[in-house]
Parts: structure tokens; C-alpha cells; sequence
DNA sequence: CATTCACGTTGTACTATACAACCACCTGAA
DNA sequence: TTCAGGTGGTTGTATAGTACAACGTGAATG
């Protein structure tokens, strides 16, 4: 008998709540020089060509003090450099360092390693379909962000 | 075309990592008296009729230290109770209280109508290959324990 | 201009977590 | 039968990540 609808609802829930206790744990072990915070941030940096603390806050749900502490801490490793922004003295524009970039990608590499070989044995199909679940989940569960 | 191999591996891996930043956060605005970790042990409680918190530990990967704080806070709370083992004296067997169980309840009913909001307008078919993905995605992510 | 708003920092507090040291108890081998 | 080493659990200490509140400084607008 296939489940019924809230019988998947509740594996759905109890695998992702599971995954998120994990996760952090996980990406510490991999890579203790960059928190799954950090490399987060840093990889928003890298993603948009630099942005303000502002803008980190905003699309990533955290408190402006939050994102002021993370951002010092990444600074304090070099990873990241703060540019003023000729248009408005408040403004500090974040940018990842070259030692930035070169972290952000072998911390990355080493990601991707991970998930590419626990993944190993899915089939294509299968993870094609896994990834647009996921992608359609977690559109529906953000709400956008200007 | 349909995504290669790598590109759909890259998007488990963003969609899971953003999923596990939101997690916390997420579970503490929708029940403040029952943080994520929290719920979940007591739910094992619940689950399992009772267990040690060596058992707990070890099912969650934890530390017994982490376990044997939250375990106080949680009877604290009311919400789980201590029995003695009668073959063992170090050992203490936790099960939930009836007003454990009466929170549990009410908690896990709220967690389930946002994620069931959520996916409301899933397909039954999707809603279950989804949860069969992630049990799978589970299941190779963390090490068996006996 | 004076008030209000936006950006960021700092002080404070709390939660979750780990590791190490410890105590009490259990178990098996000399 | 005793004691050495293992197990279950707690407590001390430290750290990361987070929020909220108060603040300073600069911008924008009535």
C-alpha cells in the first residue's frame, strides 16, 4: 500500500529536522577552518560580487548583530575585506579576499566530495528528481526577500 | 537538457545546507517551549517507550554531556520523568510524562500543519517519492549504530 | 534644520555543543 | 573475592552562534 499523504508529510519532516541537526556538526568536522555560517556568508560574497552586511542580514534571516560578529570573525581570517562605499560613508561593502576565494573553493571542493560520494550509487533520474524536490521545498519555504 | 550528474548533486547540497541554516531558527519561532533538539529527544522517548540517555547519545550523535543537560532541562520542563533500572543502578530509564506526551502532541500537531501547509499543493506522488528520497539520502548519511 | 531612519558595532544573555575530569556502579579475570 | 578497567551519568569549563537592546554616526525628508 503506497503511504498516504500525511504519512509522507511526517517522513518529510522527521528526515529534514534530522538532516538540520546534523548539519552543523558535519560541516565542522569537514572543514573546522570555515563554520557552515561562515562558508555560507562567504559564498553569498563570492555569489554576488560583494554586498553590504545589510544585504547578508536580509537574505539570510539573521540579526545585523549577528552578521557584524561573522563578518569580523572572517575578516580576523583574512577571508574577507571591507570596501567603502563612495555613496554613503554608512556603508561598508564586503568582499572576499583572494585568500577568500582560493578557502571558498577548496572548502567546497571538499563539500562536494563528501555529497558526491554519499550520493554515489543514485541513479541520474533519482537525483534529478531528488534536487528539484528540494529546490521547489525550499522555495515555498523562504519567503523572497526584495 | 536535464541536469548533469554534478549539477544536480551541487543542488541537493545548497538546498540541504540552506534548509539547515533555516532549521533552528525556523523551530524555535513555531514552539518556543520546545527547541528542535528538545522535541526530538523527547519524541524518541515517546517513540521508543522510554531509553537511556546513553542510547539517546548514541542515536544522535551527541555527546552524554549534551544529552544529560538537556535530559535536566527537560524534566525541569515537567516533561520527562526518570525511573530506576531495576538490573542496573547506574542506569536511569527516561520516559516522557503525560504532560510530555500532551506537549509533544500539540507541538507535533503545529510542526505538522506548517510542513503540511507547506506542501499542500504536492501531487501524493511527490510528496512520497520526496520522502523516499530524503530517508534514502538519510539512511547513507548516517553511520548505522547498533 | 530637526526629526526620523538606516547601517553598523558593542554589551549582554542564552542555547547548544564538546571535551575532560570525576563519581558511582558493574563485570570479568587473576 | 577482590580489584582493574569499562560504562552510565553529572559537572566544570570553553566555544560558537544567535538575539535583543542601546548606541553612534551618517543620510534623508518633512
Amino acid at each position: 500500500m503506497p503511504p498516504n499523504r500525511d504519512e509522507s508529510v511526517e517522513t518529510i519532516q522527521r528526515e529534514l529536522t534530522a538532516f538540520a541537526r546534523r548539519a552543523r556538526a558535519t560541516a565542522a568536522r569537514m572543514h573546522p577552518e570555515l563554520s557552515l555560517v561562515s562558508f555560507t556568508l562567504l559564498a553569498h560574497l563570492a555569489d554576488q560580487q560583494g554586498c553590504r552586511a545589510t544585504d547578508l542580514a536580509a537574505h539570510y534571516l539573521l540579526d545585523k548583530s549577528t552578521v557584524s560578529r561573522q563578518v569580523a570573525a572572517l575578516e580576523k581570517l583574512g577571508f574577507v575585506e571591507r570596501r567603502p562605499d563612495p555613496d554613503d560613508q554608512r556603508v561598508q561593502v564586503l568582499h572576499p579576499t583572494s585568500l577568500g576565494y582560493e578557502t571558498l573553493a577548496s572548502v567546497a571542493a571538499s563539500r562536494r566530495a563528501v555529497f558526491r560520494e554519499r550520493l554515489a550509487d543514485w541513479s541520474q533520474e533519482d537525483l534529478a528528481r531528488f534536487a528539484e524536490y528540494l529546490e521547489r521545498y525550499g522555495r515555498t519555504s523562504v519567503r523572497p526577500e526584495s
